[in-house]
RNA sequence: GGUCUCGUCGUCUAGCGGUCUAGGACUCCUGGUUCUCAUCCAGGCAAUCGCGGGUUCGAAUCCCGCCGAGAUCACCA
């Protein structure tokens, strides 16, 4: 069975968390289809108001970088084209006349003041407005500059989501929406149901709030003479605090902001897919081709989906140390780019690499590292409270903590291997010696070589710096007690 | 207000009449991995399944009512 799902999104800024489910759910549909599945990007662009310059730019840059291909659309064309409902109008023109002519269509002269006043009248009232309670009693010749309205004829309907089951509605919502507006351009109400049969859509997906206007859209699709496609409502996702839907006024960040973060887009695409679907086993994390083979409409959940960030920094954390272990050090790598601290420009890939093989399992996000490894590229300023305030050696002397470092120094000096394991049995041999217990003397070499909260093991973290860099940062501590 | 939808641990969810004294994941807590942070491992806290009726030998699962939350009522999408 041929599958045809879209994408439609109108540039009116930037895509967000909120509604990018919008876009992965119709992909993996499509996807899962193979051959037969078309995966549509439609630029729904007719509110020339709220179009903002560079939208669409948005829009495709937020598709690519979750891996989001779409077979017909802008770039790609498409033997639907144009994808641009700013430039579909003939079509959308075309359709409106078939209406006219089967008496299901008017043309409205009644000026917006008008409307109003009777949307007043409703509401002091206390009634609810419908516009077919106002038809006016002469239309004229359909003509520009004229908004034309569906006319109405409501009945009780019945019909099936995919996701939500079995949905009906009585016809007090139905009414005489606008097809075409006064500037020519079409509403969305109409043009989507115009678009999504020219282009053999055959499963509109699209946010819950679709809901309660469906009745007008079935009504639509009969004056048309139209086949329904397969509706499926996609739940909201809630803001963090409250019970409303995420949008761009509780801070919903876009989802390229994140990849400026440090997240990566597999981690994103997982998170995202899993919030409000589950394949029904304990799996949580999936690639994308997973997701592909596993995706159904029937497990995609009917309640709305608080959105947290927290588990979808857990997923980074998750694929950061996946690609790590399973692609190589280098795939890795390739990912980090734009991340490493200003001190480390004048270093080689080699050494980054080392640097972030013995710290990726302590990254959250990408961007960590410019906090976390500053120490392997500078010499850190020396802060002696650091030393002096740190729970295991607040007990020492500062004779004490002069001597170790002493003996620490002499035994690196001497060490001939600069490895990691010949430097953990230096480390061990240095115990010994000392009679120190770990937690005193690494503590003491750890915080002296980096002066920073944490770091990777004492014998790795002096092998990727080196010797000359480890003694020389042991000797300026021990200079400065 | 009308219409429509939703309702299982704090959060994401499994569950489609018995295997549920409700399973997994995130968060949090405890212990372990020669210092730290993190990873990893082991364990723990946490939902009488919104509430009340019913159907049934048996209900988170079916039916009814109620309550709560949300969506929507534009010449925006």
């Amino acid at each position: 069975m041929k599958i045809v799902t879209r994408f439609a999104p109108s540039p009116t800024g930037y895509i967000h968390i909120g509604n990018v489910r919008s876009a992965i759910y119709p992909y993996l549909l499509a996807r899962q289809a193979g051959e037969n599945g078309i995966m549509i990007l439609r630029i729904e662009d007719t509110d020339r108001a709220r179009h903002v310059e560079g939208a669409t730019e948005l829009i495709e840059d937020t598709l690519e970088w979750l891996g989001l291909n779409w077979d017909e659309g802008p770039i790609v064309g498409g033997p639907h084209r144009p994808y641009f409902q700013s430039e579909r109008q003939e079509i959308y023109h075309r359709w409106a006349r078939k209406l006219i002519e089967s008496g299901r269509a008017y043309a409205d002269p009644t000026p917006p003041e008008q409307i109003e006043a009777y949307r007043k009248e409703c509401s002091a009232k206390k009634i609810p407005f419908l516009y077919r309670n106002f038809r006016p009693k002469d239309t004229p010749e359909w003509q520009p500059g004229i908004p034309l309205r569906f006319k109405a004829e409501p009945r009780p309907y019945t019909w099936h989501d995919e996701v939500m089951g079995d949905l009906s509605a009585g016809p007090e919502i139905q009414d005489d929406i606008i097809l075409i507006k006064r500037d020519g351009y079409p509403t969305y109400n109409f043009a989507h149901i115009v678009d999504d049969a020219e282009m053999g859509v055959t499963h509109v997906m699209r946010g819950a709030e679709y809901l309660s206007s469906t009745p007008n859209y079935l009504a639509l699709y009969d004056a048309l003479g139209l086949e329904r496609p397969k509706l499926v409502s996609l739940p909201h996702i809630l803001a963090p605090q409250g019970n409303k839907k995420l949008g761009k006024r509780d801070g919903a960040k876009s989802v390229t902001e994140y990849r400026d973060d440090g997240i990566l887009s597999e981690a994103m695409l997982n998170y995202l897919a899993c919030l409000g679907w589950n394949d029904g086993t304990e799996q949580e994390i999936y690639t994308k081709d997973e997701l592909i083979q596993r995706f159904s409409l029937d497990h995609i959940q009917s309640s709305g989906a608080r959105y947290d960030e927290t588990k979808l920094l857990w997923y980074n954390g998750q694929w950061l140390r996946r690609i790590y272990d399973e692609q190589g050090p280098e795939a890795l790598y390739a990912r980090t780019t734009r991340f490493w601290p200003e001190s480390a420009s004048s270093y080689d890939d080699a050494y980054k690499l080392k640097v972030l093989s013995i710290i990726y399992d302590r990254l959250k996000t990408l961007s960590d590292l410019r906090v976390m490894t500053d120490y392997f590229f500078a010499d850190p300023v020396i802060d002696l409270d650091m030393l002096t305030n740190n729970k295991f050696l607040k007990k020492l002397s500062e004779s004490t903590i002069e001597e170790l470092l002493k003996q620490t120094i002499q035994k690196l000096t001497d060490l001939k291997d600069w490895q990691a394991d010949s430097l953990q049995q230096a480390l061990n041999e240095l115990l010994l010696e000392t009679g120190r217990k770990p937690a005193e003397l690494f503590s003491l070499i750890r915080i002296a070589l980096s002066f920073a909260p944490f770091s990777p093991a004492l014998n790795l973290t002096l092998e990727v710096l080196g010797r000359d860099t480890s003694l020389s940062r042991l000797n300026a501590v021990a200079r400065s007690i």
